[in-house]
DNA sequence: CTGAAAGCGCTAACAA
DNA sequence: TTGTTAGCGCTTTCAG
């Protein structure tokens, strides 16, 4: 018995032919070992949980497959097994006996997480800053996206800004919003009110903000879109109107995913490291479940602006007209 | 001890007095019963595992996730833990634990589902016919896909009909362009070798392929692309190029995703039953487990064409020119 | 209704 | 190098 142990976990010191007895027998049995056992005597599950919202947009374009796979891939390496779960944030969770769990966007489950927190499972949670909990997190300074993008079109001169937004139920979505709004201001460029079109992340939302965007009578000349596929809506609909993308309007995305990178028009964006974030949370997770890390940490990943083709200074015609 | 267990089990006859001691304890104590000891008694472990290649555009648009969705949504509601894999096919999964193992796509990892049926846990395989291996499976009926698309424009009186196909390395691209070009050839259209471009799911294969097609002197007048994605891509170039849609050229998607819905032009597509496939192979997955199913089931499920804006009868000034 | 005790399959310490 | 043994934490008889 326990040279059969010896043999399975590799042991060093084993007669040859029993690891030859063993491996026959181990096959013609079809002898799998239980793991449960494995893992009640040695004191550790090594499985760690993977908690979505499943909320409409969470998954939007490019991101949600981003977390899984840099989640997935950060957990192949640590050689954790990784348990997902899909919520809708009303049930309660089976988490209780995880090594310690992600939360990747918070939308109306903070729930959960509190919970799992009063039963002591180490939790990270990802893409979501959060003031209300005592709890680690590593998000994306999404405010300084909004920032970015508003100062790129500054600086080309442009003054009739507007923007499409994501979700604003979604944290992402209404901090992009209010670096961009804080950041013009600071421009002293006045965004009136037809001029934010709130989305939800769909290219449906983005077209019908497009249209109507593109409908005012004093069309703006640069739209920010709060993501790189509600970008593309926007470019679509602009050359349906014969409006040419930058020559016309520039158009700024988020996400840099590679649809915007390979498109007609190349897509200036803001980058957001989401497998980066998404790996990073794991290791941090391992370390708060190995008791390596005592205090919670609060880490804000920086955006950047991308630069491609989509964005050009303010149109000439516009800019003699609003020349004071 | 064994009053504590029954509490926690909610057994039904046991003292008021003690259920709440115990759960005061438990509060008091963050108790997490240990669900490897659990297990381990009960004799069952109640996860699956989820194998997903990690091979360039597996995740090709809208797929991905539906698929992510619905192994999830069955995983919670049979109360089985979803261990996912994300894997490049090298690695050998460890994966003897789990009480059974759903593969999606294969590509370039059939020798992990080979190991895992040697030793000996319950498989099911998903999104591919496999012939060489004794194993359920459920996929879609993708020569059919192909094969509506091809009648459909032959409907249509179309004559120069085009592809853009996925990736040939999946099963799904492979066999869609084959029923493609099976029923072509039944309605005795050829199909000139210019006319199929071999794409792999992305936008930019798409948009390569679309701008070559339309660059032929001899210009098809519908072009059958192989997800919803390329098909939205293929669109953009053509307006790109003053063709109208379906007017000039028509279109035919293969997802039938949200996106195509509410595209500009409402895409014309063949949906197939991604979230139900996913589901339906949980299920099977945990007859197979139980027992309750002794022999493999082999399932293809029926893509559907669903009609919307992009195609049209054939052109008038070609009809006129390539009449007889 | 409840406590005692056996044992799930495995590993690790200890002898041999 | 190997076999024996004592638990890991829990559930489930079985008495009480």
């Amino acid at each position: 018995m326990a040279t059969v142990s010896r043999v399975l976990s590799r042991f060093p010191s084993v007669d040859k032919k029993n690891i030859l007895k063993v491996e026959a027998a181990v096959a013609e049995l079809k002898f799998r070992p239980n793991i449960s056992a494995q893992r009640l005597v040695k004191g550790s599950n090594n499985t760690i949980g993977l908690v979505i919202p499943s909320y409409p947009g969470v998954f939007h374009s490019f991101y949600g497959i981003e977390l899984i796979r840099g989640v997935g891939h950060a957990c192949e390496v640590a050689r954790q097994d990784l348990v997902l779960h899909i919520t809708d944030g009303r049930n309660s969770l089976n988490i209780g006996y995880l090594g310690g769990v992600i939360f990747a966007d918070i939308i109306e489950n903070s729930g959960q997480i509190r919970s799992a927190l009063a039963s002591g499972v180490p939790c990270v949670v990802i893409n979501n800053v959060v003031r209300d909990m005592a709890v680690s997190y590593i998000a994306v300074n999404n405010y300084k996206g909004g920032e970015l993008a508003a100062r790129h079109f500054v600086a080309l001169g442009h003054v009739r800004i507007a923007t499409i937004t994501g979700n604003l139920k979604t944290q992402a979505g209404f901090e992009r919003l209010d670096g961009f709004m804080k950041a013009l201001d600071d421009s002293s460029i006045s965004v009136p009110e037809e001029y934010v079109f709130r989305g939800d992340y769909s290219r449906y939302s983005a077209r019908v903000g497009a249209e109507r965007l593109f409908n005012l009578k004093n069309r703006p000349t640069a739209i920010f879109a709060q993501s790189d596929d509600m970008a593309l809506e926007v470019i679509a609909v602009a050359h349906e109107r014969r409006l040419r993308v930058p020559e016309d309007v520039s158009v700024i995305g988020f996400d840099d995913s590679p649809q915007g990178m390979s498109a007609a028009v190349g897509l200036t964006s803001i980058r957001q490291p989401v497998f980066e974030m998404a790996e990073r949370g794991v290791h941090l997770l391992m370390e708060l479940i190995s008791g390596r890390r005592k205090e919670n940490l609060h880490l804000l990943l920086e955006p950047e602006l991308v630069l491609r083709d989509s964005c050009a200074a303010r149109p000439a015609m516009v800019r003699s007209r609003t020349r004071r």
